[in-house]
DNA sequence: CTGAAAGCGCTTACAG
DNA sequence: CTGAAAGCGCTTACAG
């Protein structure tokens, strides 16, 4: 086949053609694909049918410009090692899709880049914005929604910030952790954190402390940063240390994994010797190796609460924000020794 | 804190406002910003100076309305259960936003999914399309590339789409694991396998077998369908079978770490007892439990392939298509016996 | 039900 | 070095 020439059919199609060659103004062929509803069945289905034919389709950019809405959502997500997150992503923008949004990605590694990047987001006429996970900075937080452009942090949240955010009930998580673990009669409790900084972090350890503490008991920290190796690290440690825990709580389920290897590479028995809980349920907990017993988070529901809280800030930039906790559940599967 | 008031916060600042208050006109302002060389220190000084201070930055809709270039790149993909997908996808944003460049998501389940999402992509005029492992049909990639805008597929190609494409160099990297497989004397082969219409799957499978049918082997095929599952219980199909095997080459990794739960649960020692070998490096091949050998494909390269052959085409759409397969390499690990 | 016209917020020849 | 003006491809009052 020789090489085409493109030189034709490199011409975009405009409502203008379209209407030409459909002998109504330009201004119809518009109403045609905005749906107004005061058009002649006739007009409508010719016009169509030409359009079909040239392969016009509205130009979004165009029309972004006039309406002053561009339908498309600003999505900044990093940490993406994490496998939770790309299950987040996938259902953000399916969500997304299916309402007739589009989805402006952004990945970021600190918050600095973030921060550095997000007036590049600005500068494309966002509708919206979804912070997974990414942490933003107050000052720019209200700068964002100064300008009128709503923000659903998801995943985290700041008080005070004027962002809305939605979250699992992270407190509550740990404080469930803790009693299924004192009520199968676990001695030795150990809590691997995850980042210091993070809400998710932090709430999950202090449900999990607070709840030990009412029942007058205690726990082991230590430091894991969210990461398979982390948990893996922290977990030798403990393991190796005189008094060896008989369960571990874990920040979130990567770490975990790491902690369960650790607890394999040492020929500690899971569960007789150790329970082992994480937090998330990521797909890898379900695989034989780890069949892991975690806090599971009802991701299709936050997905959907974040959507349904940031459209309607679309829709009407004066509602005020809204913090949504959502409680997850215990997933009980091989790595924990409970009571039924 | 009161309920902000955000009428008047909320006009977004246009040029015009920055022209007024700096004494000059609309078209300075924007030759400013548009990098215009022929403006005085002063001007540029000023205009810069009372943008800072009204926060105003061009609008990047109206801007690529008139030039007809969006600086966005439609990047389509699916199959994010493959940890594989989320480093790539973090790879391409970075590399893109480094650049200047915006991505703008969509995932999907199918190929039909593909095809109805793409005519959305291209309404909003994206500058070009990187497609990840999600398939295009023949007839959508035509009807992309005749309007001007340059496609390039990642890890698949498509001869004769007129689709550029860049790929790991899979047939060469089957022939890889074959040559050391037999190399280190396994006598008993087995390929679980991705899905069938994949070129990975189809090449990585042709390379093996043909490697093994040169050195008079042969092997056992068993169906995987690129995933954890899918591999775990095709390797207990094969580790059940009368003769069973001694070596398994996994058409991708996650398969691979199925493979190798399958022979952890029936008690078969690795690598004594049965070699396995992945393919493409995901960050679980490292983990203790797994330890997998696997052949890496290059990413960084591959990204950096893809993103150099997009923008090259996006200037000139002229160029013809470019297949590009770098190849692969052999990550040692502990889930095989090989010669040193 | 339909058209002419204004305008969204920019860039960029064309003059000077 | 700078300004006035045209125009990117739409939507949407305003008339009729």
């Amino acid at each position: 086949m020789p090489q085409q020439k493109s030189s034709n059919s490199l011409r975009r199609i405009t409502s203008h053609e379209v209407a030409l060659r459909a002998g109504v103004s330009q201004s119809t062929v518009s109403r045609v694909f905005s749906g107004d509803e005061r058009l002649s069945e006739a007009t409508r289905e010719r016009v169509l049918g030409i359009a079909r034919d040239l392969g016009y389709k509205p130009n979004a950019i165009a029309r972004s410009l006039i309406t002053r809405r561009t339908k498309i959502i600003g999505l900044v997500a990093s940490y993406m090692t994490n496998p939770f997150f790309p299950v987040v992503l996938q259902a953000f923008t399916q969500r997304l899709h299916e309402l007739g949004w589009r989805v402006l990605l952004f990945t970021a590694g600190t918050s600095e880049d973030v921060d550095e990047l997000l007036p590049e987001v600005l500068a494309y006429q966002v509708d919206g914005l979804i912070i997974v996970t990414a942490s933003l900075s107050s000052q720019m937080t209200r700068e964002v929604l100064q300008r009128g452009t709503p923000v659903v942090l998801f995943n985290r949240y700041a008080p005070g910030s004027g962002a809305s955010a939605v979250s699992c009930a992270n407190y509550e998580g740990g404080r469930l952790v803790a009693e299924v673990l004192l009520d199968a009669g676990h001695k030795r409790l150990a809590y691997i954190t995850g980042r210091a900084d993070t809400s998710t972090n932090v709430d999950r350890q202090r449900g999990f402390l607070e709840r030990l503490a009412e029942r007058k008991s205690h726990c082991k920290i230590e430091l894991g940063n969210f990461t398979y190796a982390g948990g893996f690290d922290a977990a030798l440690r403990l393991l190796k240390s005189k008094k060896r825990p008989d369960a571990i709580f874990c920040a979130n389920d990567i770490t975990a994994l790491g902690a369960l290897d650790a607890a394999r590479k040492l020929g500690v028995r899971v569960p007789d010797e150790l329970s082992v809980i994480g937090f998330d349920d990521i797909p890898m907990a379900q695989w034989t190796a780890y069949d892991l017993t975690t806090v599971r988070q009802p991701v299709e529901e936050m997905i959907e609460a974040s959507v349904e809280l940031l459209l309607e800030r679309v829709n009407n930039i004066n509602l005020g924000s809204v913090l949504k906790f959502l409680p997850g559940t215990l997933v009980r599967r091989g790595s924990a020794r409970l009571q039924p």
